[in-house]
DNA sequence: CGTCCTATTGAAATTCTTCAACACTCGTGG
DNA sequence: CCACGAGTGTTGAAGAATTTCAATAGGACG
């Protein structure tokens, strides 16, 4: 099944503020936080009770006044594939609710790195200034919230639990982003695929990240994404990928679906240590 | 001239927390930002008084109750090139007086590459969890006030203001990863050494950065590190530099102080867009 | 003066990219 | 029903970029 993008949304260019309000429907998602637990689903907006992201995400930081206020200023969307985001600098913020989303740098002659891959219940956006030069971008279909930037900074100001979240997922971002430059800058192409393998198999089967067992997972995107994400080409990807089938490390099932028989053997091409 | 290490502190090895307090001076900075600026020098712990850091960092969102508190949690240290800071996840936090600090990571092989570098005010450390892997250590001398961990956690918890200026260098933080990762998986070794340079210039010439001008700066590391920085071989980095001496992009008057007569001509190189 | 550390340079080897051809899937329209 | 084209992925061969290995030079220091 899938999420058709409504009508109006077709018309939707390249940037992100000409989104369609009226065709929008206001939503947002409630927390599980600890200290918002009390909260009942009836004391919130409507649309926020059958929030997917309901139980995480900055969301759950916010009182029901905040939360309605918020609300009154709230937009959903569905984004296909390759369709363009708010980038971080926008006047739009927005929080993931479904989906993956990649932030991408671009240099002058058209290279493309991807810097940063975003899950739901991921809040989106840059709040305090600038970050230059970063577009995001649908990986797969993605649903979203959005909000006024304007509205969400006031928000941030007068809730500091609400900071204090944006700034875990700062840090967990910045983690991610530094393992990641290792990877980039120290590994070889058979490694940084591996790494990239290893990475899906991890976040997508999280309980039995024993190393003892196996995975099952589909690739959420196409060649040239993986591509941009390991700073190689396609076609070393492709090579490499080849490789790992080869030697039965994983099992392509088709060509999105993976097997990985054994996680620890995978994580083990992660890192050559001979 | 330079600031000797204090004798006992010749003994520190790699671990920060064995660091001799007996041989520490308390100290902290107080800052020159806005809701604070009404706060007179008498109201502070001496040491802070004289602090490098005094108009900047995180000591300048603390009350002068709180800075005394922390003060007598503090202690001051000289380290020279080479030597480790606590890592990220120790059970020290510090904030930078002076100097240079770079954050690496190794593969179980040993290759390593910087993932940040750290200049005053900064602070050092991450709140909450910890970040696996990363390794602090001093890349000039380096001038740091270092703090009990639970003490500053708990001066944040109490202290938004304190929480808002960690997030902010979070993001500043992010932005400089992601512009890196660029460099490492797109950028070809002569634009990487171009951009380190650029980087360099920029940072130390802020004034005349309006690329019309020149620069002059020394290169506060050695080879390996650039190395490390770019993703690159010592060989690599040495072949790159004299290309750009040859090319008369840059002038070296020694072997680390660099002339750039023209930034444009520097930035250029950064991006080849042909 | 010898040693250690840092930096440079050259030549060979390797890795990765580039260019080019081909295969597969899916939807459209004849 | 099949042909066509666009989008995606794979594979091969040649070329380019970077690393590796090896040799040398300069400076600091005892």
């Amino acid at each position: 099944m899938s999420f058709a993008a409504p009508a109006a949304f077709a018309m939707c260019g390249a940037s992100w503020h000409e989104w369609p309000m009226s065709a929008s429907k206001p939503v947002s998602g409630i927390g599980a936080v600890a200290a918002r637990q009390d909260i009942h689903n009836s004391d919130l907006p409507v649309l926020c009770q059958s929030c997917e992201a309901r139980h995480k995400g900055i969301c759950g930081t916010l009182s029901p006044d905040q939360l309605l206020r918020l609300s009154k200023h709230t937009s959903k969307h569905v984004l296909e594939p390759e369709q363009p985001l708010p980038s971080p600098d926008s006047d739009r913020f927005a929080n993931i609710l479904k989906g993956i989303v990649k932030l991408t740098k671009l240099t002058r002659d058209g290279r493309q790195q991807i810097v940063g891959l975003q899950f739901a219940p991921d809040f989106l956006g840059r709040p305090y200034g600038r970050q230059p030069d970063v577009t995001a971008e649908a990986v797969t279909e993605v649903k979203v919230c959005s909000f006024p930037r304007r509205f969400v900074e006031k928000l941030i100001e007068e809730t500091p639990e609400l900071e204090h979240m944006l700034y875990q997922q700062a840090l967990r971002e910045l983690d991610e982003a530094r393992d990641w430059m290792l990877t980039l800058g120290r590994k070889t192409a058979p490694e940084k695929v591996a790494a990239f393998f290893y990475l899906l198999a991890v976040r997508f089967n999280p309980e039995e990240s024993g190393d003892t067992g196996r995975a099952t997972f589909e690739i959420p995107m196409k060649r040239a994404d993986i591509a941009d994400f390991l700073g190689l080409t396609i076609e070393t990807v492709s090579r490499q990928i080849t490789k790992l089938r080869q030697a039965k490390v994983i099992v392509l099932l088709e060509n999105r679906m993976v097997e990985v028989p054994d996680l620890a053997r995978l994580r083990a091409l992660t890192e050559q240590s001979d």
